[in-house]
DNA sequence: AAAGCACCCTGTACGC
DNA sequence: TGCGTACAGGGTGCTT
């Protein structure tokens, strides 16, 4: 669920409240989120590692750490917690990092899709994600130059981490609303005034997202370290507004799938070719 | 290169 | 109310 915006949300709080920390143990109650690493060599290397800082690198969330780093991928239901190590644990938080000074990082995740990995260079996960869309080296004219060079539909690409990275379903059919483009256009057929207008789509609404706190679209959805909901929700154009009116043109808002994702867009304001 | 599919998991929403 | 089914904001691996 989460995306960048939600990502960022949970590392500017995580960074506030990790930062100078120091990890004393680690209980893993589903390997597999280790992603082939043995529990007991995860929770003897992250101990006595203290937190540098924490940031974000698309939808990861990484701790650098005073030797090596720990990332975090939520994936589609995770959710990191901070709570005291009295606080009853919620049946969900498979992977409860225990910090000193009677905290823990908890990571919630229903669906167990989540990933950690503890790796001395957080290249050696991130290095094949594509250009962070609110860097000013992610440019209209690099979008340009890259969308002209693939012959696939807009959606999957957007959604494609090695072409930009962090977004994700809700801010691709917000993007592509914003910029006018139908989602199954072909990206090399938008020409330079599409591609522009798509740079500016998606560095406008991650910023609005950011700077919202996220979207929060139903009970049981984004939470932040706290458990309060986003704002973001109240500000989507389309994404989960199939029948509801375009709020450019009023026309009603439709739900199709597009490489096997649900997607949301105005049949009116994006047409499949203009 | 691009598209389609199965798969990894569980909770929730919805139709009957 | 209970039950079955489809679907979910992510990503990988395989085949065509």
């Amino acid at each position: 669920m989460p995306e960048l915006p939600e990502v960022e949300t949970y590392a500017r709080d995580l960074d506030r409240l990790l930062r100078g920390c120091t990890f004393t143990g680690a209980r893993v109650g589903w390997p597999a989120q280790l992603a082939g690493e043995d529990p007991g060599t995860f929770a003897s290397r992250l101990s006595g590692r203290q937190v540098r800082g924490v940031s974000r690198r698309g939808k990861l969330l990484v701790f650098q750490l005073d030797d090596g780093a720990l990332v975090l991928h939520l994936r589609m239901s995770g959710r990191p917690i901070v709570a005291g190590a009295g606080e009853p644990v919620d049946p969900h938080a498979h992977l409860v990092l225990d910090l000193a000074g009677g905290r823990e990082l908890r990571l919630r995740d229903p669906r167990k899709f989540g990933r950690a990995w503890l790796v001395a260079d957080p290249e050696t996960v991130l290095g094949r994600l594509g250009p962070e869309p609110l860097d000013p080296a992610f440019t209209a004219d690099a979008m340009a130059r890259r969308l002209g060079a693939r012959r696939c539909r807009l959606k999957p690409l957007l959604l494609d981490q090695e072409f930009v990275a962090g977004l994700g379903n809700i801010y691709v059919d917000e993007s592509l609303w914003a910029a006018r483009l139908h989602p199954q256009r072909r990206a090399d057929e938008v020409g330079r005034p599409g591609a522009l207008r798509l740079h500016a789509a998606i560095v406008d609404v991650l910023r609005r997202a950011v700077a919202a706190r996220g979207s929060t679209l139903r009970d049981g959805g984004y939470r932040d370290l706290t458990g309060n909901p986003g704002e973001m929700q109240g500000s989507l154009a389309v994404y989960g507004r199939a029948g509801a009116p375009c709020p450019r043109c009023a026309a009603p808002i439709r739900r199709i799938v597009v490489a096997g994702r649900g997607t949301h867009l105005c049949p009116r304001c994006q047409r499949p070719r203009r």
